[in-house]
DNA sequence: CTCATTTATGGTAGCGCTACCATCTTTTCC
DNA sequence: GGAAAAGATGGTAGCGCTACCATAAATGAG
């Protein structure tokens, strides 16, 4: 009387249509899927064609409900169109795509409660491992990230106390790096330019300063920052407040390149020469730094590195392999082009 | 003796615990969340108060599964780090973050193969709603949009034949009012450069043509294009070989931002002036086209809004407002700047 | 005041899959 | 050659939730 069978499902296959068709227990179809080692070559063999001529494919909904963990990858990153992050995902992106994995992506907006909001969305879910940028989450975050139940890998920063797992590079260093080649190259009256500061702007200004201070060049009016979303123009409104606030300014350290980019731009508009009355350097290296004129040095970072891996870690702690490196150092490398060229 | 309950959940609350606390049955609880309606004022009380205290969020996989459909947004996109896709999935994030449904994103690096693989991997998770770029699915994607079962929105060009909804703007009608505008401007020998040709480039590109044969103007020698991922170093690159090929080039129309960026970087260092030797006239208009020196005409395309829409009109569609504008053009807008000022 | 209709709540039965345990077969070892 | 161990397969019982239907209570109609 009453069809109990397909009540609701649009009448796309099921388990045990499969198991039908290939005449063996749903639980076989199951295991040929996931550990094919675990079913005899015939089997396999039957299912794989039950499958095929049914177009199978399973439920991750089901299966999550059934094993308690969703074949999920939760990435969070503080913006979708800063081109550093983008690269990242790209990186993770690439590195799932051959995998059962999909993914979760949040956009935090560099704000530590939607950060919480989204690990709260996230964790119901019971994702396979997790993704961060950054190193400052809030006590929240933490204990949500500590009791996922699942690897956990922070990005783009090293820090000496990761939730589970690092990848990344010295912010600090990069910023002492940068500053310290302007110094070596001659500049004396560096400015620190920079939009947006985030944990890791800060530590590269943190890294400036000591390079600064160590060389007695440090002036506090020689920092210019806004909380603003960093942009290409917004460079040029910061490099006219700077010389506006330090006229003799002969260096500029951009906290990332789209300043660098809108600095240079302005000093063309302004027919300041670039490098011989302001030398300046950026951060990230994006492939217009190499392409710009005069070419602009910079901080090269390995983002698309990072995301990869991130996930080759998360992956290989799934696959129980435990005795790996918690905490990845990537490093940075300075390019050093014609806008530091004194 | 054995312990049939809690035997794999990893103890968190269950909406059964919530009943219990609250004394009510399961389901009241589960209509108390999704359709506060229809539980009585009192009920509904009692239920949150007793979802507070247990922390409860509901399992989204469980809830897919019961309901045979996902709180999910499929959302797949040609690249992930081309600014312009970013900006599109900007608004899709921001018009979801208040809403319960995620976002499940796919790169199908343009390529209409993995476009198939991908939609083959949402399908069968029942999502919500499928939002895809552009309008030249192969024909197996198009079946799987139009057996999805849910609504589609095909983003960022307008055509004739949408699976279900369309948002976006005529790509052929912004080459050519690009391309007019030189002409306009008196710029005559008038080169096309543009990388990565895919569908929407391959419009612009004859919107170009249009307009130049129009005028009597078009040369196959004027175009300049290349099969690698657009760059600014491409852009570079390609304004020499354009060059090479016909020295007598006074205008560039480029395929996008990046690559226009690129021209003027090679104009500057090979001495050309820019708008008076070349005009250059970019598409999409990013941020940097108004700070660069000199600043670069282009036209202006709505991403942002055109993620909003997109959202705005699938969750309409789930909402059952059926009669609405299904297909919605959002034009586009030349900003007149220095570079082709003559 | 009775009967039909609406409204509020609950019980039952799955959604499609996998964990756990049982069973049966094959291999290994003394 | 027989017992023990290992391997292959299947049955059962949920995972946590919601659709469907049933029931009880409140409302409206005649």
């Amino acid at each position: 009387m009453t069809r109990p069978r397909s009540r609701r499902g649009g009448g796309r296959p099921t388990i045990a249509d499969v198991a039908r068709k290939a005449g063996v227990g749903a639980i076989t179809v199951s295991r040929a899927l996931r550990e094919p080692g675990r079913v005899s070559e015939d089997l396999r063999r039957q299912i794989q064609a039950a499958v095929d001529e049914l177009g199978y494919v399973p439920d991750p909904n089901a299966r999550a409900l059934a094993s308690a963990r969703a074949e999920v990858f939760g990435v969070l990153v503080p913006s979708l169109t800063n081109n550093v992050f983008a690269e990242v995902v790209r990186g993770i992106y690439d590195s799932l795509s051959d995998s059962p994995f999909r993914i979760q992506l949040g956009n935090t907006h560099y704000s530590g409660l939607e950060e919480e909001r989204l690990l709260q969305v996230f964790a119901p879910q019971r994702p396979a491992a997790l993704i961060v940028a950054g190193i400052d989450q809030t006590p929240l975050s933490r204990k949500l990230l500590e009791t996922a139940g699942c690897p956990v890998v922070q990005v783009m920063e090293t820090g000496p106390d990761p939730v589970d797992m690092l990848v990344g590079f010295s912010h600090f260093d990069g910023g002492r790096t940068a500053t310290e080649h302007l110094i070596e190259m001659g500049y004396r009256r560096i400015g620190f330019i920079g939009a947006r500061m985030d944990p890791r702007s800060q530590r590269r200004l943190a890294g400036y300063r000591a390079a600064m201070e160590a060389a007695g060049l440090f002036d506090p009016r020689l920092v210019t920052t806004t909380p603003l979303l960093s942009s290409v123009t917004l460079g040029r409104e910061l490099l006219r407040d700077a010389l506006a606030k330090m006229p003799s300014l002969d260096g500029v350290f951009c906290n990332n390149d789209d300043i660098a980019l809108g600095v240079l731009f302005e000093c063309h508009r302004a027919a300041i020469s670039v490098p011989k009355t302001i030398g300046i350097i950026g951060f990230n290296d994006l492939d217009m730094m190499q392409a710009a004129f005069p070419s602009v040095t910079s901080v090269r970072t390995h983002r698309y590195e990072i995301g990869r891996r991130a996930v080759a870690m998360a992956l290989a702690e799934i696959a129980g392999q435990r005795p790996q490196q918690r905490v990845v150092d990537l490093g940075f490398e300075l390019i050093r082009r014609e806008s530091t060229a004194r």
